[in-house]
DNA sequence: TAGATATTTAGAATAATATCTAAATGATTG
DNA sequence: CAATCATTTAGATATTATTCTAAATATCTA
């Protein structure tokens, strides 16, 4: 996890619009998928990126699997780009 | 120029590390390729994507093209990272 | 104006990404 | 325990991205 991550996962659509989704409620990934007009089998491919990223938290209860999203990473994220802002 | 743009260009670590030398000041685009080991038309397509996100602004000056940061584009992609934190 | 310098553009090769279908895994339930 | 449900993994294909070399453009200078 480092920032190519974070950078490459925002990159994608999709993927803003998901976090954009878990920044309202956390969600199984089967509730995902029904906002996206794509298989589950992308939409998974998405989220385990935006795992790898650091960006979501994945918590396994029983058959689901719960989505949320990981604003720690969110911060680090701000802070860089904060550091392009300040110290000329 | 949108958040796809931005962040794409944001993605890749050459262009992040052509941010960081004009974090401290602007430079032509020959000496920013002397911070690096790869050709100029390389660099000069990284510039180009960075340009066209946003992210840098060139100034022709006779010979030579100056790149700087364009920290309004920063602030914007802050602001949508602050929107993920805010009203839940 | 001819040659040199700074930078970009064109075109090609290779690698990475997004998406799909089909199959596998793991958990629940009848 | 067999069938079903939720999700992921594997493998394939098409698109996009990165980088290079070679050539083009634009400007300066001797």
């Amino acid at each position: 996890m480092g920032f190519q991550e974070s950078f490459k996962a925002l990159s994608d659509p999709t993927r803003r619009q998901i976090i954009q989704l878990l920044k309202k409620e956390k969600m199984t990934a089967g509730e995902i998928v029904n906002h996206f007009q794509m298989t589950g089998a992308s939409i998974s491919h998405h989220l385990s990126i935006l795992k790898n990223a650091g960006l979501v938290i994945d918590d396994k209860q029983g058959k689901y699997i719960y989505y949320e999203l990981n604003l720690s990473v969110v911060e680090e994220i701000m802070s860089w780009l904060a550091s392009l802002k300040e110290e000329k």
